[in-house]
DNA sequence: CATACAATAT
DNA sequence: GATATTGTAT
């Protein structure tokens, strides 16, 4: 699916402390040998150190990069725990693992904030539990998993209240009442107030014990935590392969069965379904921006290539909205995901855009990135070869590819692209407002796709790895060069068409933030403000055919021919037959100044969210990150 | 009593 | 593994 398996596989990097060398070694060497249950779920670097010194020069270096320290107790100079006391100094809460063949030092360990104790000689299951260890705090630094049956097989320890804190063990009883005391949880005994099996009456499942002993099955709440593991799974497996048990051993909950994952499952797809048919409610609390700076360029066209610098940024104002339950039963939708993390964007209730009293764009001084929140997973690290070599930048069919499903039929569809907005990037793109200008050129590589004319950007990655992509919006907004009086295609002004520097990544660490550098591109906010926006309406420069069914031309196939403006280009073999999108709905024919005090539908309508309007993979890519109430 | 939720049956 | 049904708590 969105995501680059290579780029979800954790990386987990370990630091050993050791003063004996061969214990180091030998030590560094298992944790890199071992493989861990799922090699493509995790990694481990193994980072050597014979001293604490060593230790603190490393971190220095690499704090950011070491998840994980292991040090040994007893090493001359400075100890262990003193190592772990100097690192919460320098470095702050880093997970420090302290061993010893001195099982004395245990308690003294744990209680100095160690995360936990491994008696020397180190077992092959506490090898495991390190693993473990990393694992889960990896994922989630904020807590670690970790029951006493996780424990019972090894010699680790961990600090009383790791074990305790129901959150982080996520087991109740039955009965919330009895949970309540959270040292209940891992206790087998304490069946006072849970009501039994016994007291139902034509009870029809089978005990799943001793009959004559009531059942006392542990319940696992999904707390917003374990969930969010359990979306961490089904991101790294991708949607269409998330089954049980691939999620299950993902998430690496030592309590978690599959059936508990199955039952999960189940109800998160009756969410995704639920939302398809009915649109997505979403409450996206707080602080909330979308920025997009772009570095602009002359135009491509010809062989201008004159840099210039302009950047801009717009960002939404600070507000809360919430959608009312009411409209479509989905009232209860949470964001899980951090709202920093950029793709909550994705999430944002899109008619909100048309309000452009929330849009500041600014000019704020020179650069050369672009960073747009977007749902990302755009490294190219294939070839595009589903959608014929050309893909959009926000193209549906991207993600859907990466979904697993093909492309051929959805159409090139970009950055300029309503319909795309409405998801994606609609925001960004509002704001600046590419929308209203409409057609673009864009060049290409492929001989066969070297010019798109449909009313939108497109941009193509033609090789694996960093693309290059440009926007002919300068010629518009100029009057100059224009791309409807396009000269064909020469070495040269391909040159000007490799652009710069366009990096998509995608990592755990970053995910979904795209830097790239944007040259030949201009947008002006000036002219968004003028008329409204529908697929021939555009704000166009005055000689530029603006008549409905007028034709401008294009290359296709290393010849000129023409597009109709309002059917898509003519020759729709070639290029993509899609038509133009819908622009004349409510949601993106609202002209920023004429309606600016026109009622935004309110959210609590729910028509502005059809899925129909939507690029569905994206929009159940989105959805990857929401709750399922 | 209806609903939400997770376990369990099919 | 997917889906339907059941038990339990609210």
């Amino acid at each position: 699916m969105a995501f680059n398996n290579q780029s979800s596989v954790l990386r987990i990097n370990v630091m050993v402390v050791d003063d004996d060398p061969v214990f180091l070694q030998i030590m560094s060497r298992r944790l890199e040998m071992s493989k861990y249950r799922d090699p493509s779920i995790m990694e481990i670097t193994v980072i050597a150190a014979r001293d604490s010194i060593e230790a603190l020069s490393t971190l220095k270096v690499q704090r950011n990069n070491i998840d994980l320290i292991i040090t040994d107790y007893y090493m001359p100079g400075m100890n262990g725990l003193q190592l772990k006391e100097k690192i919460t100094q320098e470095f702050g809460n880093l997970p420090v693992i302290v061993m010893s063949s001195d099982t004395n030092k245990e308690q003294e360990s744990l209680t100095c904030g160690a995360m936990c104790f491994i008696p020397k000689p180190i077992k092959a299951t506490d090898l495991t539990k390190i693993y473990q260890f990393a694992l889960t705090y990896k994922r989630n630094s904020k807590s670690i998993l970790w029951t006493e049956d996780n424990n019972k097989d090894t010699n680790v320890s961990v600090p009383q209240q790791m074990q305790l804190l129901p959150e982080q063990a996520n087991v109740q009883r039955t009965k919330k009442k009895c949970a309540s005391d959270s040292r209940s949880v891992n206790s087998t005994t304490n069946d006072s107030c849970v009501s039994t099996d016994a007291s139902r009456k034509n009870r029809k499942r089978k005990p799943t014990g001793d009959p004559s002993q009531p059942s006392k099955k542990r319940k696992v709440t999904w707390t917003d935590q374990l969930h969010d593991l359990f979306l961490q799974a089904i991101r790294h497996v991708g949607l269409d392969k998330a089954v049980p048990k691939k999620i299950l051993a993902f998430m690496n909950v030592p309590y978690l069965t599959r059936e508990n994952v199955a039952s999960h499952l189940q109800k998160y797809r009756i969410f995704l379904k639920k939302v398809a048919d009915q649109g997505l409610n979403l409450a996206l609390p707080g602080t909330d921006s979308i920025f997009l700076h772009a570095h602009i360029r002359e135009p491509y066209y010809n062989n201008y290539y004159t840099p210039s610098t302009s950047w801009y940024e717009t960002s939404l104002n600070n507000r809360s909205f919430y959608s009312n339950p009411a409209g479509l039963g989905l009232g209860q939708s949470r964001l899980l995901s951090n709202i920093r993390e950029p793709f909550r964007f994705n999430q944002m209730p899109y008619n909100y855009m048309n309000r452009s009293s929330t849009y500041e764009p600014h000019r704020i001084g020179s650069g050369s990135n672009l960073t747009l929140p977007i749902q990302s997973n755009l490294s190219f690290s294939n070839q595009p070869s589903l959608n014929e070599g050309r893909r959009s930048f926000f193209e549906p069919s991207m993600v859907a590819n990466t979904i697993g499903q093909p492309s051929l039929n959805e159409g090139r569809r970009s950055f300029f692209e309503p319909s795309m907005m409405t998801n994606t990037i609609g925001q960004t793109s509002q704001v600046l407002g590419f929308e209203q200008h409409g057609p673009s050129a864009i060049g290409g590589n492929n001989i066969n796709n070297n010019m798109m004319m449909s009313s939108y950007g497109s941009f193509t990655p033609n090789q694996p790895g960093p693309s290059h992509f440009s926007f002919g919006m300068q010629s518009f907004l100029n009057n100059e060069n224009t791309p409807y009086n396009p000269q064909p295609h020469t070495n040269a002004n391909l040159e000007l068409l490799e652009l710069e520097n366009l990096n998509l990544y995608d990592d755990l660490g970053k995910t979904n933030e795209l830097s790239c550098n944007i040259s030949n591109f201009l947008f002006d906010h000036n002219k968004q403000q003028q008329g409204g926006a529908d697929s021939t309406n555009f704000d166009l420069p005055a000689n530029f055919p603006t008549e409905q069914n007028q034709i401008f031309p294009v290359q296709d196939d290393g010849n000129w021919t023409t597009v109709n403006m309002n059917q898509g280009h003519s020759n729709g073999e070639t290029l993509n037959n899609l038509p133009p999108p819908e622009t004349n709905s409510t949601i993106f024919n609202m002209n920023p100044i004429n309606n600016q005090e026109q009622d935004v539908p309110d959210l609590t309508d729910g028509s502005f969210l059809n899925p129909q309007d939507l690029a569905f993979e994206d929009f159940v890519n989105s959805l990857l990150n929401n709750d399922m109430n």
